[in-house]
DNA sequence: AGCGGTTCGGCAAACGATTGCAATTGACAC
DNA sequence: GTGTCAATTGCAATCGTTTGCCGAACCGCT
């Protein structure tokens, strides 16, 4: 007979009263470590059950000097608001969620305003997790390196660079910006635009890329299209771009989001894809398959990319060695080229 | 002189120690909070700045006996795929992660597969989180009815129904699927179909409103189209239907992912959008304005309902009385009708 | 000098777990 | 009867905070 009201078990403290046990032992039982009588063992796993007891993962986590949980950072740099509607950003994380779930870790989603640098420092000084997964450089590829020095558990998706010391997993974009733009060219495409904003560093490797796939000569007449990720804005751009007699046969945007706004724009001006206009956007976001006419795009594989994000991460926990990695692209071929 | 490497401060009573106080008073100069001289608190605060030291949340919520984190969960009941890839799911958490970190948050982001009737019983007694945002009911209301008995802080997004105890937040789907349906009848549309999985309440109550916006003579001409939300899924229904020799002159979809994908199937089988048939979504994602032709759908503002369910999520965790919350959906105007 | 009233700040007990160490027990051999 | 050893379990310190309670110091007043 237990002293206080033994209706609710609240702590590892009331499940040994009422075993009959020390607190220990009840520790030693829920977390299957130590040594422990089996039957014993069993008993208190029962008992636990029974009173349907779980341990407090907030204490557990302070004794063990862990968190339990891993940051998913978004920072909204330079383009306010990009991931409120970028598919892709979304769908990753959607994986991020189902990857670090299957390894008994939470995920804490966070959007981040970078202000000044030390945004970053402050986080990880609040030590509410045990690693980071930022998804997007943004234009922070400053702080990025700066706290990659001191701070191990950071891998961010992204573009590689050999000038950042920081741990990236991110699509080929150079390869893909160059697949891009030898399909352009096998449709006899030759008059061409990019359409994105070279700001980011993604981007301007797809740019970067697709430049790289063309003839030399035909490198100088491409034009380049300063579109933001948005919806609108991007529309906005495609729009005025239109408006202003731009006649490209054969576009290249930076993103599927991107793309759609060029045929939205570009049908608007009675400019028909594919017939007088071939566009290959980038991602293959599930929505890319149902455009009017669907869109040839630059796959990017966001499934893998997320387990490869936290393969990496869980490395870099345990202190084995890492590199950073790059996935290969894959065309789609679909109506819109 | 301190003892120990004084390079680090890595706890209250490090910064004790040098500070030349108790515990007790760094706690409360780094709290605001018990009577403290100002000059001391403002020293304190300054050598806290100084050495870069932040409070260890783990450690202050187990004493506060709170977590400081809501679970934002995304059910995934009789759709698999669909929060992957719909982008309302989406732009409703980038909202919720907004809202949450405003209110010093933290947001713990996790898709379940919910199993047998006590999943949520069981997340609730790991005790990780103060309360919990639920998106969309899925087919799980008897659980949640359940649950909501027994567990205050929690609301969900979605329809409401007076079975129903637990508190939520949603549009008025029947207003909305109304709208659409006077907005066909005014386009002079008569041979009507709906496309949507009506398994799931909140789009059961969209074809409940939109048959009740009909003439009595007319709803038991509106063809059913049973579609999943799944991009591929409503594509391969549309495109069934239509193969089957389907054509209606309006349509009105459960969604805006499945409204794309019937204009596309349509497409396919040289059915022209808005010529020869309407079709209005329901949702306004951001994309929908870019589908060729833009869509007209029945809009639900998600901010407001991130907002809406994180003040009542809040108003429940301070015990003040509640109610659930309807919205009122509106009719945007593009060209698919 | 003595007294009541403020302020300030320290002591120590929580919060709910983990774990090194030591104590207890029983079996067994000498 | 005593010593040894292994198996099992308990004690108590610890993780980094918060906070009720109390003592010390100081003030002005009689």
């Amino acid at each position: 007979m237990a002293q206080k009201d033994p209706g609710t078990v609240r702590s590892i403290t009331d499940l040994a009263r009422i075993a009959g046990v020390s607190v220990s032992t009840v520790s030693r039982a829920l977390t299957s470590k130590g040594a422990l009588n089996k039957e014993t063992r069993r008993r208190i796993q029962e008992l636990a059950a029974a009173h349907g007891f779980q341990l407090n993962v907030a204490a557990q986590n302070l004794r063990l000097g862990r968190t339990g949980a891993i940051a998913v950072l978004l920072p909204l740099g330079h383009e306010r608001g990009q991931h409120l509607s970028d598919p892709f950003f979304m769908a990753m994380l959607g994986f991020l969620a189902d990857e670090l779930t299957e390894r008994g870790y939470d995920l804490l989603l966070s959007r981040v305003l970078p202000q000044g640098d030390d945004w970053l420092d402050l986080f990880i000084r609040a030590g509410r997790v045990d690693g980071i997964i930022i998804i997007g450089q943004s234009n922070q590829s400053a702080v990025l390196d700066k706290v990659a020095r001191h701070y191990g558990p950071m891998v961010i998706w992204g573009a590689h660079s050999a000038r950042n010391a920081y741990l990236t997993v991110g699509t080929d974009n150079v390869a893909g910006g160059a697949m891009a733009a030898r399909h352009l060219l096998e449709r006899g495409r030759r008059s061409l635009a990019f359409f994105g904003n070279v700001g980011v560093p993604e981007f301007a490797a797809r740019y970067q890329g697709f430049l790289s796939g063309l003839p030399e000569d035909m490198r100088a007449q491409v034009t380049l299209v300063h579109a933001h990720v948005t919806p609108e804005a991007s529309y906005r751009a495609a729009a005025d771009y239109f408006a202003g007699g731009g006649r490209p046969d054969g576009v290249f945007a930076a993103s599927d989001v991107t793309a759609m706004s060029v045929m939205a724009a570009a049908a608007e001006h009675g400019l028909a894809t594919p017939e007088q206009m071939s566009v290959v956007g980038f991602d293959d976001v599930p929505l890319a398959q149902l455009t009017n006419p669907p869109l040839t795009t630059i796959r990017q594989d966001i499934r893998a990319g997320a387990r490869l994000l936290v393969d990496l991460l869980f490395r870099r926990l345990g202190s084995q060695p890492c590199e950073s990695i790059e996935i290969a692209p894959e065309l789609v071929l679909r109506e819109s080229s």
